[in-house]
RNA sequence: CGGGGAGUAGCGCAGUUUGGUAGCGCAUCUGGUUUGGGACCAGAGGGUCGCAGGUUCAAAUCCUGUCUCCCCGACCA
């Protein structure tokens, strides 16, 4: 059941000074909102505001892999050092994997990616290819020993991701799925509200040989990469030492000159080939009974990076603008009377906006306006309902839109359709 | 790992140069006045100055070691 949430009993610690630990706008934002809070570097603890955001997100990312067949699973976090020697990785990873023995002097890591743990498991239930292909997935934390942490969210050691793994018994069909999960991602990406770009990658440490990656455009982000409206993009790392980013290049598809940008790389697709099948021995029988390997390929979304990805390209001076799809709730109820009536009629609406499905906080402390009204902007609701001692005896309240400033006088008669319409508009 | 910066009250900072026993703003608590854009007045609580050694009559301050955090670089599914 879905409840009216209340400020006056919500953990949501915000910071009316800047941080002196951040420097970008969204880790700023991310621990002035009460989003997170930092136990070590690049560790984050996420509080309530910041895990609805990552739920909604998860959901999302849960939608569109369900809506291409995808089954979702869990995944361990410590991981047997047997299965990374197997693959070779655990001399290859570096120390960027995070190791450890347990009391019986047994080695382990922490999964920095599943390829590993996916394949050992499957490994004991595949025998034929009627059971092929499938993809699983999860959405769970991994742990990247990074030589530098940085930017909060953005790269993390400890972060949220979701990875999904597919298996094929031919390279069409895993081209095919490898299609329908760069197309899911797209879709992540438009319903995050993220301004996007897909670009050719390259496949680093995960290995393989075709790669995408989805960069999430923003100055503060880490990757560099170049783009074409005719739908061309690529990482220069991608590109090779003889790319040169001070001289301007034209398009290789339609000549039009590139564009020069950086970005967040928000997820990438992987096709892995027969890499892990082979050396980790993952075969099903083929229809004549003869042993084969099956092409896997990897999918990733980053869950928190895309969190601050969001916030990074859609925040101002005054704090957070939240798309609908991933607010911590979408309207925030500024009751600002303690006039009972007016409260009292605040927290009416409250409950008929909630029957009615729409996420509803009442900010009903004992605050000034000043101080509700700046921490409603720094929360960044896509909607604000003033409900004032004035306008209520007027009978009349406020909806300020978020994002452009614009504010809608609404009869109290009308409130709950309109402030419905409003929102769906958004 | 190389280079740079920083650890002093919950947060943001001053004090370190020139050692003398810790301060400001915000926040918190109490009382009062306020109440549509981060209020005001009065009072109060809160810190082994990152940690460990050393020098000294005396160390936040000087010396040595160590830990942590941030930035640039290297690195990065």
């Amino acid at each position: 059941m879905v409840r009216v949430a209340y400020m006056s009993k919500m953990y949501a610690p915000t910071l009316k000074e800047l941080p002196a630990e951040a420097e970008i706008a969204s880790h700023k934002l991310s621990l002035r909102a009460g989003l997170i809070r930092k136990s070590a570097s690049g560790i984050y603890s996420f509080l309530p505001l910041g895990y609805r955001v990552i739920k909604k997100i998860e959901d999302i990312v849960r939608d569109e892999m369900d809506a291409i067949g995808c089954q979702e699973v869990l995944l361990p976090i410590v991981q047997p050092a047997e299965l990374w020697r197997e693959s070779g990785r655990w001399d290859d990873y570096g120390p960027e994997l995070a190791r450890f023995n347990d009391r019986h002097e047994r080695e382990f890591c922490l999964g920095p990616t599943h390829e590993e743990i996916i394949t050992d498991m499957v490994k004991g239930e595949i025998r034929s290819y009627r059971n092929l292909p499938f993809t699983l997935y999860q959405i769970n934390m991994k742990f990247r020993d990074e030589v530098r942490p940085r930017f909060g969210l953005l790269r993390g050691r400890e972060f949220n991701m979701k990875d999904a793994y597919s298996f094929h018994t031919t390279q069409e069909s895993l081209q095919e799925h490898y299609d329908q999960q760069a197309a899911a991602y797209g879709r992540i990406c438009e319903r995050l509200g993220l301004d996007y770009r897909p670009v050719d990658a390259d496949s680093g440490q995960i290995g393989g040989d075709v790669s995408r990656e989805f960069m999430a455009l923003a100055d503060a982000g880490e990757a560099e990469l170049v783009y074409c409206d005719c739908g061309y993009g690529a990482t220069t790392e991608s590109l090779g030492e003889d790319f040169d980013p001070s001289i301007e290049h034209s398009c290789p598809k339609c000549g039009a000159p590139l564009k020069l940008v950086r970005g967040i790389e928000v997820s990438q697709v992987f096709q892995l080939g027969t890499k892990y099948s082979k050396v980790m021995g993952l075969t099903y029988q083929d229809e004549n009974g003869v042993d084969q390997f099956p092409f896997m390929g990897c999918y990733g979304v980053g869950v928190s990076r895309s969190m601050a990805a969001v916030i990074e390209q859609s925040h101002d001076d005054d704090g957070i603008i939240w798309p609908v799809s991933i607010a911590p709730y979408q309207v925030m109820i500024i009751a600002l009377s303690s006039d009972d009536e007016a409260f009292n009629y605040a927290d009416s609406l409250a409950q008929q906006l909630v029957e009615k499905g729409v996420e509803i906080v009442v900010d009903d402390r004992d605050e000034r306006a000043g101080v509700k009204f700046a921490d409603a902007d720094l929360l960044g609701f896509p909607l604000q309902v003033i409900v004032g001692k004035r306008g209520f005896e007027a009978g009349e309240i406020e909806v300020k839109i978020r994002k452009t400033g614009e504010k809608h006088v609404v009869a109290l008669d009308d409130a709950t359709t309109e402030i419905k319409q409003l929102l769906d508009r958004l």
